[in-house]
DNA sequence: AGTATATCTGGAAACGTTTCCATTGTCAAA
DNA sequence: TTTGACAATGGAAACGTTTCCAGATATACT
């Protein structure tokens, strides 16, 4: 009893449009498959002449090749994963907005990650590099900062991979501002605005959940601004710095606290946009108005921010979003990141709007 | 001259530990790769002890299984798509969060697809249909509005869909609320509270960009409202409705309009609630309160409304997400949506908070 | 014992690409 | 005319699973 391997070519199921494939449009257009495929990855190998029969051949039966087929064959995937904590706050989503579009236009898919507490990072980044269903992998923040390069070591991923708002190291390429520099941008605007007395809201790690490298970036820029302050002899009062959770809420209530001393100061900057909404609630609440009474200022340059006219520190979110795919679709190509690439840092601007 | 197919099996390379294939695996636990097959995919078809010895094998290498591999096999990809428009507007990220979660619970990946522009949306339906590279696709909001249901049928997809946040209809499964009713809802919370002058801020299409479906959800929202206040016999007064751009800014300015009018409303209906955080700026920026001079409720309860304490309708965006998720893995699962799950909607609550 | 039935297992074929090698055809130089 | 180099092409093998069928083993019943 022989047996017919290539019956379903003329089964019944086909009158019914199987979805094309490279083969039939090979046959279509009276080529191999081998012919179709070169056409497809767009080699030179080929005559234009055959290249135009595979072209029509491919547009009229509206083939598109398979991407699992694809992958198991050449090992690619043209897919980026994109590992994120948080994936409400609009920081990130800002970032990610920006990573998308770089994928998007290169014809590359994005799948996405989204960890709900650090120790489950590890696990996720074996899973991702044992599926092998990714070409390469953008972290967000400080996700790969709760390992020691040691560990990142021996989990020996095989993966390329890019960090995105990270701090400074020599272990992986990655894309950072200098929170400390930032900080004291802000502070320095805010000096020669002529202010004298400044208050700082901010952010405190309450548990191993929100970072565990050790330092939040709203830490860094309390020290840049402290350092700015000291540097042009102004006071430091203790009474007038308070943290608190990343929300608005929690900022307002800071930012009432700090309002209400008897010697309170005349402008705040706050470690996040979000935060600096919740003192901007603060000081409405108060029948106070920026700039005039207190000013503020935020940090980040969030979507927002413009429309509540909030002056800050911008710092390219969508921008580093954008890049990281850059790099990483570059590094894909070439087989390498680009020296260059290894170590970025985005450049901070203080953007004035209303509120100082 | 004889090949050696299986060269590889002995290569170099295989010091540098391959990644390991369900044959090693077979190997090395004493077995065939069609048991290994079974084990991984739970069937109950696999005597325990050899389970067991499969399950230590796999444990022992590390092993993973291929994605591509079993989807160029299997016809799966474990992969659900996600296709939105505006990524970076709050309310699609937490629905987006609610499909995350569910998702990942299963061991799916989510495949993001943004969308700049609704004419996107056909080219971007068929890439996806034809590439395989999901099982299923979950639409947010208007997107698929944009079509006929002729149109969709002739598109003629494989794909399973399912709308999230979607005018009720015939053509396929999706997730909805009654706009019109939070509207009424809305009204009638504010005409408990005593107010009989109540004022909107909504949200006009500017262009196609917007929703070529003719309705947005602020129009229907705004229509509940009329509609209650009709119903209550209190007045409807031109002057107290304002339409502008889906921003906090340009809903400041509409409220600051409104607020300014000698005969003002004491309650401003916002469509959405960034619509309101923008009125409550306004309220401020007036020397104004809220509740006591003018109250204010918006429409969502996004994660920001909470911190604002803003009293809005939830309409559950976290879990229409999460829905849409669950029903998609449902309908991977057994085959077919049920048919509870074809038109579903969810119930609106008002939550007082402090703005009225 | 012998037979029927149920359970478990091994392995070939198939999924749709890419890649590599062999073959053919073309053209220039000798 | 012959030779060599090079461009263009066809098609087999490989990628790592799942599925299906056949065979083996165990169990139950006569």
């Amino acid at each position: 009893m022989e047996t017919f391997p290539n019956i379903r070519k003329i089964s019944a199921n086909d009158f019914f449009m199987r979805t094309p494939t490279i083969r039939d449009v090979a046959q279509r257009a009276g080529v191999g498959v081998g012919t179709v495929s070169r056409v497809i990855n767009g080699s030179p190998q080929v005559a234009d002449g055959t290249r135009q029969k595979v072209l029509e051949a491919i547009a009229e039966l509206g083939f598109s090749p398979n991407k699992a087929a694809r992958q198991l064959s050449g090992g690619k995937t043209s897919t980026v994963g994109v590992i994120t904590p948080f994936l409400t706050y609009p920081s990130f989503v800002e970032r990610l907005a920006g990573i998308q579009d770089v994928l998007d236009h290169h014809d590359y898919d994005l799948v996405l990650y989204s960890i709900r507490h650090p120790q489950q990072t590890q696990r996720k980044l074996r899973e991702i590099g044992a599926q092998v269903a990714v070409d390469g992998l953008i972290v967000l923040s400080f996700l790969l900062q709760t390992f020691t390069p040691e560990e990142l070591r021996r989990m020996n991923l095989k993966l390329p991979l890019i960090a995105v708002d990270h701090d400074p190291q020599d272990y992986y390429p990655h894309i950072f501002i200098d929170n400390v520099a930032g900080g004291r941008m802000a502070a320095e605007y805010l000096i020669k605005k002529g202010h004298r007395k400044i208050g700082f809201v901010g952010h405190v790690i309450e548990s191993a959940f929100e970072n565990e490298s050790g330092f939040t970036s709203s830490q860094r820029r309390f020290k840049g601004m402290k350092e700015m302050l000291l540097q042009s002899g102004l006071p430091l009062n203790e009474e007038w710095y308070r943290f608190g959770a990343p929300n608005e809420y929690s900022a307002c209530e800071q930012a009432l606290h700090i309002l209400s001393l008897p010697n309170r100061p005349t402008a705040i900057f706050a470690a996040y946009d979000t935060l600096a909404f919740g003192v901007q609630a603060a000081i409405d609440k108060l029948r106070m108005k920026s700039p005039d009474d207190v000013a503020v200022i935020g940090f980040d340059d969030v979507k927002a921010a413009s429309y509540m006219r909030l002056t800050t520190v911008n710092q390219q979110l969508f921008h580093s979003g954008e890049l990281g795919a850059q790099y990483m679709l570059e590094r894909l190509k070439t087989g390498s990141f680009k020296p260059d690439h290894w170590h970025v840092e985005l450049a901070l601007t203080v953007i004035e709007r209303a509120s100082a």
